[in-house]
DNA sequence: CTCCTACATATCCATCTGGTTATATAACCT
DNA sequence: AGGTTATATAACCAGATGGATATGTAGGAG
């Protein structure tokens, strides 16, 4: 049983080079196991594993076509990722705010620079 | 020696749930390492260890202050990851623009407007 | 100096991860 | 049906990872 919630399996997907070179690729344009396959020199199941990764994740979806199973980007799956980090660096700033705020008030000396 | 480069090391560092959470806390003002240690069950060299790793990737820095080295983040590392996934983003946004704008000129619509 | 505190480092262990090769499945093509 | 193509799954392996406990080190308090 795995516990982990969805960033974490979402952050762990991107935390692999390949992975993100996948994500890469798919973002301009929906492709196929062997086109992802090509640029890499690992077989096609290291590629297949790393794809049902990032599809258990949510990053990316497939539907059955032909013989093939073409794999697409899921953008909106990326929104989770970038609010976390954009969240950090807001309350980072806010806090770093609030100390030059504090620091303003507090210095006794009233001039600096230079 | 490790060949990764920065953003491996970056996304690495976030696929871990207790790093996150370090930098949750790290974001709303510096903190020692026992501070860091008391919201989880861990051990104090473990949560030391996780610190090595944030630091290693460069999105905390430490300063020997006494008896203890406070951690804080380093916000302009965050801007590297943020990036990426904006990037990931905007291609994609991109790409199904340009799908929707070569649907629209290659639908066999009965009638076009002129 | 001696003890305590805050943290780092060493060693060990179980589990996870990313890769491999071999094999299975399923669709397409004579 | 028999052969090829596209992909998935299984079994296996080496190395990385996250945790533990034990110990080291350096600064502050007595």
């Amino acid at each position: 049983m795995d516990i982990r919630e969805a960033s974490d399996v979402k952050f762990a997907a991107l935390a692999d080079r390949t992975r993100r070179a996948i994500l890469a690729r798919l973002a301009m344009g929906e492709a196929t196991v062997a086109e992802l396959n090509k640029p890499f020199q690992i077989s096609q199941p290291a590629i297949s594993k790393h794809l049902r990764v990032l599809e258990e994740a949510g990053l990316i979806e497939s539907v059955k076509l032909g013989q093939s199973r073409p794999r697409r980007l899921r953008p909106q799956a990326l929104t989770e990722l970038t609010d976390w980090l954009n969240g950090l660096q807001k309350l980072w700033s806010d806090s770093f705010d609030r100390l030059e705020t504090f620091l303003a008030s507090e210095t006794p000396s009233p001039k600096k620079e230079d």
